[in-house]
DNA sequence: GAGTGGTCTAGACCACCCT
DNA sequence: GGGTGGTCTAGACCACTCT
C-alpha cells in the first residue's frame, strides 16, 4: 500500500466524523470482526501493521486494540499477539452465570432438559427485544440442576431472524452463547438482569421439584451482541438454599 | 538518554520493587490521598508537576492518573484539573444502590429509623471482617422506607477502630458511605454482595409489616476501603413487590 | 533469534474552562 | 490569554513466546 493511500485512509476516517480517531478506529475494527472477515479464536495482524494499513499511528492503534481488550473483544498475549476473543463454555460461565456456593466456589450447572418451540412473537415479547409486529421468536423451556437436583427453571425467548432453525434436529447445549458465536456469528456482548424474590407457584414448584411458597430467586435478562442488538430475553427461576447470586459492587 | 532517564525514575521511586512504574506511581498518589495530604474535593497538581516531581514523563504520570480515574478515586476534568473523588449521597446512591422501579428508575430510600450500639465482635462478625479476637463492632439496625412504606430492613456492622464515636448524640444519616468518608477519612473503594431469596420470618415481617412467609431478597454485603481494608459488613432484607434489584453484565 | 505486546519517553497540537 | 486535560505521533527498550 502507498503512503498516498495511507493519507486516504486517515482522511476518510477523519472526515466522517469529529470523534478521535482511535474511536473511530475501533469502530472499524469492530466491524471486521462481526463481518466473516476476522472470526472468533483468529490471530489478527500486529498493531504495526494495522496502524500502516489506517493510516494511524501505533500509539493509537493500541489505545483502539486496548479499549477492545477492554471490553472483552479482543484478548492480547504479550509475545504472541492478539486474538478475536473465542466464547467457550467456561468463558460463559465465569462472565455471565453468578451463582456461587457457600464455600464460595462458582456452581457450575450439570444439565439440562429442554423443550423447543418456534411461534409469533407476544407483544410482552417484542418489547423486551425490540422486535417488529409479525416477528417470529424460538422458545426454550429448560431446567438447570445442580449436584443432580432440579436448581434453575428457565424460558428463553431468542429472535427467530437471528437464529434461524435453532435446534433442529439437535439438542440445546448447556451453556447457549458459545454455541450463538459458533453457529450464528452472534458475539454476546453485554446485559441487564433485573432480580426480584417470589414465592414458588405450582407451576415452579412441579418443575424444581419443591414446595409451593417456597421462596425463590427471579431473574429477568436481556442480552445484547456485539452490535447492540437485543438478541435475547431469559426468564429465571432458582432455588437458592446453599447457594447465592454474587454481585461485585465498584 | 532515555535508558539512563528511564531507570533512574524507577531507582526513584523502587528500591525493592518490579512492577510497572505506571502501577508505583499509582501507589504514591493512592497514599497521598488517604493520610491527609489530598482530601476529597482537594484539586491536585497537574500531571506535568507530579510528573517531575517524581521523576516520570507525563505520559507515564497520565497512565497512573487515568487508572485511579477509571477506578473513581479521581476525577478528570478537562480545561479545569483533576480533583479527589468526593462521595457525595446522590453519588453512593448512584454506585452501590441497585434499586429499580417498574418504570426503570433509580428508587429513592425516603428515609431510615436506626437503632445503635456497641460491643464485642462475635466470631461471625470476626470473620467477615477479618478482625481481631476481641475487636469491638458498632451495630445499627434500621428501616429504610420507600412511597412512605418500609421496604429494606438492615444490620449493618462496623470495625469501632475505623468509627470511633459514631452515632454518640448526633442521629445515623440516611447515606452512610458519603458520612464515612467525610467524618473518618474511610473512603469505600468496592464490595461484593451477596444475593438470596428467603421467606419473611416473624422479625421481618414485624419490621417491614407484612406477612409472614412472603418471599424477600436478602443481600450480605462486605464493603473495602479504598485500602482495601474491611470496613462494613451489611445484611439487608427487601420487599420486592413493584422494585426490582438492577444487576449489570459485561 | 525473530516477532509480539508492554512500558516509557518526548514533544506537538487541540478542546475546554476560567478570569 | 493562560492553564488544564485529551489526543496523536514517533521512537526506544523490555518481557515474553515460539521455533
Amino acid at each position: 500500500m502507498t503512503e498516498r493511500d495511507n493519507r486516504q485512509g486517515a482522511a476518510a476516517l477523519k472526515r466522517v466524523d469529529s470523534r478521535p480517531l482511535y474511536a473511530q478506529v475501533r469502530e472499524v475494527l469492530l466491524e471486521r470482526i462481526g463481518t466473516s472477515g476476522w472470526m472468533p479464536g483468529d490471530l489478527i495482524p500486529n498493531e504495526f501493521a494495522i496502524a500502516r494499513e489506517l493510516g494511524v499511528s501505533q500509539g493509537t492503534m493500541r489505545k483502539a486494540l486496548d479499549s477492545l481488550a477492554a471490553d472483552r473483544v479482543l484478548v492480547r498475549r504479550q509475545g504472541r499477539g492478539t486474538y478475536v476473543a473465542r466464547h467457550t463454555p467456561a468463558d460463559v460461565l465465569f462472565r455471565f452465570f453468578n451463582f456461587f456456593d457457600a464455600d464460595g466456589n462458582r456452581i457450575e450447572p450439570d444439565s439440562c432438559r429442554a423443550t423447543l418451540a418456534a411461534g409469533r412473537a407476544t407483544s410482552q415479547e417484542r418489547a423486551k427485544l425490540t422486535l417488529g409486529p409479525r416477528a417470529k421468536v424460538i422458545r426454550i423451556s429448560r431446567i438447570r440442576t445442580w449436584n443432580g437436583a432440579p436448581f434453575i427453571f428457565e424460558t428463553i425467548i431468542l429472535p427467530e431472524a437471528f437464529f434461524p432453525g435453532l435446534g433442529k434436529g439437535r439438542s440445546v447445549p448447556n451453556t447457549l452463547y458459545d454455541h450463538f458465536q459458533k453457529a450464528y456469528g452472534v458475539t454476546i456482548g453485554r446485559g441487564e438482569e433485573l432480580l426480584t424474590a417470589i414465592a414458588a407457584g405450582p407451576a415452579e414448584a412441579a418443575a424444581l421439584g419443591i414446595a409451593e411458597g417456597m421462596a425463590l430467586l427471579k431473574l429477568d435478562r436481556v442480552m445484547h451482541s456485539l452490535q447492540n442488538q437485543r438478541v435475547e430475553w431469559r426468564s429465571s427461576v432458582c432455588r437458592l438454599d446453599g447457594a447465592a447470586y454474587r454481585v461485585e459492587l465498584r
